[in-house]
RNA sequence: GGAGAGAUGGCAGAGUGGUCGAAUGCGGCAGACUCGAAAUCUGUUGUACCCAUCGGGUACCGGGGGUUCGAAUCCCUCUCUCUCCGCCA
């Protein structure tokens, strides 16, 4: 949620910044008269709760001295019927109201380039060479397919579209970037492994984005409160929900590797072939919990962890930073790194890297004490490094030869027994 | 899946209808004593919200609902934890 107290002082400002999202962002007057009305009529309830809580106290004091409570009594009884009545108004007002804040979504930072579409993203930097191939270069589908390990036929047969089934050298492939990832981001960037949960509840589904706004993205279980997790920062974030947590307890630094769960409603006829775009994906997520003041600063440095992992892969890549209209619902900045991939001679994303500030914590109330012994909202931040499939299509199509093999970068060697190269079987 | 027990502040733990936002202990913070520390003593120590200048008020004892003038306390329900039985990777 954004600040309230932000809201309430200047409204306006606020209507301003989230105009820059696109038009229907925030409805300012729907916000003041919900505002204005709560404001009224929680003074009265609260006025009236006091006096029946006075005169509750006056019949214990006089029971207690045997005196006659009986006209207390009386009085107490006239009045209750119409507290009932707008404490009911009351709770239904407020509800209303934070189902419309719980839908507003966050104010970009001040650095986020304004634009309507992704066309106005900025570049901030590119890292590596796109190669030369003297050869036609096909796709990863083609590339998989002729080493005999991807094969979306039988997925297709178990699944449906938008699954994959891999085999021998290439699921193999696709588990040793697992781990070179994982152990990239624990030994040498200080992240602590976690394992979790592929489900989680609404409430978890609402602390990291609106559920309200986006339950059709998720895969929901039968019956169940659950969601199968779209990636894993939904449990991860939602570590410290609820929590206070000790200064000295921050920053708090997390990596997880976990199957992502999609339904891709609104992406119809988008990248439907090969792996790009999937409902089961796997990747390896970065999640940062930190002090305030330093978001902005570690936004930098988990942004410059998962680009690590493509340099450490060889992988040519840019940087982009999401204008205000491309940003996520919680996302106060957004960077994403796009790998160069070769059959469609353009940059596709494979990251995404932002920082939430303080929308994520609000919502999940997740809190950290602050040196005047204050619980503040902690600013939360989480990046992929990196999205596991997309990884393996930039390997497969960046690394492949003429004659159908394909090279594997150095780096990943180690985790495939030395291994140099994936031929035909 | 069946039977039983439980959920109270940072932690432990009392409280079974009225002055309980909650005893007591531990921990934390501040002070006294000390050259300093330990020990001891004294004080203090939850969160959110509303109105307001000081200050006053409301809500919260796992979640939700109910009974009552009044609920941590009584009733219903859900969730979670523990113990025993069954099943199981």
């Amino acid at each position: 949620m954004i600040d309230i107290q932000l809201l309430r002082k200047d409204p306006d400002a606020v209507a301003r910044r989230l105009a820059t999202r696109g038009a229907g962002a925030f409805d300012l007057d729907r916000y003041l008269e919900l505002e204005a009305r709560r404001k009224e009529l929680q003074s009265s309830v609260e006025q009236a709760q006091a006096a029946r809580n006075r005169l509750a106290k006056e019949i214990g004091q006089a029971k207690a001295k045997k005196q006659d409570a009986g006209p207390l009594l009386a009085q107490a009884e006239q009045s209750k019927a119409e507290l009932e009545e707008s404490e009911k108004d009351l709770a239904f007002l407020q509800s209303e109201l934070e189902d419309f804040l719980r839908r507003v979504p966050n104010l970009p930072h001040e650095s986020v380039p304004v634009g309507a579409s992704p066309e106005e993203n900025r570049e901030e930097r590119r890292w590596g060479e796109p190669r030369k191939f003297g050869f036609a270069v096909k796709d990863h589908v083609d590339v998989g397919a002729g080493l005999g390990g991807i094969d979306f036929e039988t997925a297709a047969k178990l699944s449906g579209s938008r699954f994959v089934v891999m085999k021998g050298a290439l699921a193999r492939l696709h588990r040793a970037i697992v781990q070179f990832m994982l152990d990239l981001h624990a030994r040498e960037h200080g992240y602590t492994e976690v394992y979790v949960p592929y489900m989680v509840s609404g409430a978890c589904a609402d602390g990291v984005s609106s559920l309200a706004k986006f339950k059709d993205d998720l895969f929901k279980l039968e019956g169940r409160d659950l969601y199968l997790i779209p990636t894993a920062e939904y449990p991860v974030t939602n570590f410290v929900r609820e929590e206070i947590l000790a200064s000295e307890r921050l920053p708090l630094k997390y990596v997880c590797h976990s199957p992502c769960f999609r339904s891709e409603a609104g992406s119809a006829g988008k990248d439907t072939r090969g792996m790009i775009r999937n409902h089961q994906f796997d990747k390896v997520e970065l999640v940062q919990i930190v002090h305030p003041e330093k978001s902005y600063q570690v936004l930098e440095e988990l942004t410059s962890h998962a680009e690590t992992v493509l340099k450490r892969l060889e992988l040519p890549y840019r940087v982009v930073s999401l204008c205000t209209g491309d940003i996520g619902f919680s996302s106060a900045k957004t960077y994403d790194l796009e790998v160069w991939l070769p059959s469609q001679s353009a940059y596709r994303e494979i990251s995404s890297c932002s920082n939430f500030e303080a929308f994520q914590a609000r919502r999940m109330q997740a809190r950290w004490r602050n040196e005047k012994g204050k619980p503040e909202p902690v600013h939360t931040l989480n990046g992929s490094g990196l999205a596991v499939g997309r990884t393996l299509v930039a390997v497969l199509e960046n690394f492949q030869e003429a004659d159908g093999s394909v090279t594997i970068p150095g780096t990943l060697r180690p985790y495939l027994g030395g291994q140099g190269k994936i031929d035909r079987p």
